[in-house]
DNA sequence: TGATAATTTGACCGGTTGGTAAACATTACA
DNA sequence: TGTAATGTTTACCAACCGGTCAAATTATCA
């Protein structure tokens, strides 16, 4: 008789790790494209390259798959906020936010789909972690982008909404990605698109908070 | 014998226009909630007050009914732009093309996240739609604001990325709505975070693209 | 009114879904 | 090496899915 990831006290096989891993990679193939309830957990069996039960041996729903996913991922996509340091200049803090947000927009599509689905299906299983921990990382770094309107460092505006549309912004590239393939349309092979918005978005937000020219 | 909805030739019963309506709301409820795959026909029967098979009379398949809803929906999407005036004060044109995406946001708020499900989901129903009707109409205005541009009325800048940030700015409101009230707390009963938001954005923008006090 | 067409319903169908049972195979380790 | 724990597979199930059908009900109108 296996108890297989309930029991897993202390020790991790080998084995188990890289199985959890090959099947985080296929959910989040999946549920990305799909959201929770389009997603079939055969589908992910097999974009992970094993049966249905054996998945199901390492995970014993598809809930509990993708709330391990979630709370993994969430950790991860915070870090570019994290970074945001108080005593940094203004200027360069938020132009790189920004950098950081698109790149990852970039080079993490399916991650960013996978919140976005999840947000916009009511966040049924990650309302916690919104209203605390996403929370008072917003709240704390809202603070810091207060002070520094009020300091004149940048112009004065809401803190919330100037993080709500960093964003947006940025994950728009990511999430409606064929909408803005299919308005630019296919021209351009590469990744052309990220570095006219990175210079885009960069002109918008700075010249847009008065902070253009500010010396450290 | 009936010949429900393809045989409509020409005439419509009332009964038949009422019902298409109740239904297509009900449709409207439960795909912007769980998307295409993740909704089911008996949830919008139940939604709509009627039985499954009543409802399969008036649309043959649970796709036809989402084809519907879009290409309905996708039209009066489009309106705030269409409005978008050439001859207009490019002042006043992007402050109010920003207010009124802001207002669909806040006022249909489930349009929104149709669109949102169906583009994060790769689109697989209206990719011609975005390549055609879409790409032309914000080919035709991003021409509108290249020529502002160059005649230095506003500042100089991708008018595809900047169309893109408004889109994605306002949409926010709707489609990212349980996240952005996590953060903000539920303080606020009302639609004060849409006001905050109208100013800050207004604010961005219209100082960001150096127009915030050029006469007509 | 009566007959014809439009609408509504309950019963049902084949396929898919998330998940299980138990036999079988492999690994870890004393 | 032996054996107990871990890992894997085949076969399967009940619930749910989108959709059909024929019978029953209701609206239309000559």
């Amino acid at each position: 008789m296996a108890l297989p990831r309930a029991a897993r006290t202390q020790r991790r096989t080998r084995i188990q790790e890289a199985k959890e891993e090959q099947i985080l990679e296929a959910a989040l193939e999946v549920f990305s494209l799909h959201g929770f309830r389009g997603a079939t957990v055969d589908q992910i069996a097999e974009v992970a390259g094993m049966s249905k039960p054996n998945l199901l041996y390492y995970f014993r729903t598809k809930e509990a798959m993708h709330r391990a996913l979630i709370t993994r991922v969430l950790d991860t996509w915070l870090d570019p906020l994290r970074e945001f340091d108080a005593e940094g200049n203004p200027v360069s803090e938020i132009r790189s936010y920004i950098r950081r947000k698109l790149e990852m927009a970039r080079d993490f599509p399916r991650e960013s789909r996978l919140f976005a689905n999840e947000i916009l299906q009511g966040a049924p299983n990650i309302e916690d972690e919104l209203k605390g921990p996403l929370k008072s990382l917003v709240d704390e770094k809202a603070e810091v982008i207060r002070v520094w309107a009020k300091a004149g460092k940048i112009a004065k505006c809401d803190p919330y909404h100037l993080i709500f549309s960093i964003w947006s912004t940025t994950q728009h590239y990511a999430d409606f990605d064929v909408q803005v393939r299919a308005v630019l349309g296919q021209d351009q092979a590469g990744d052309g698109r990220f570095e006219d918005a990175a210079r885009f978005l960069e002109q918008l937000f700075l010249t847009g908070l008065h902070v253009s020219e500010q010396p450290a």
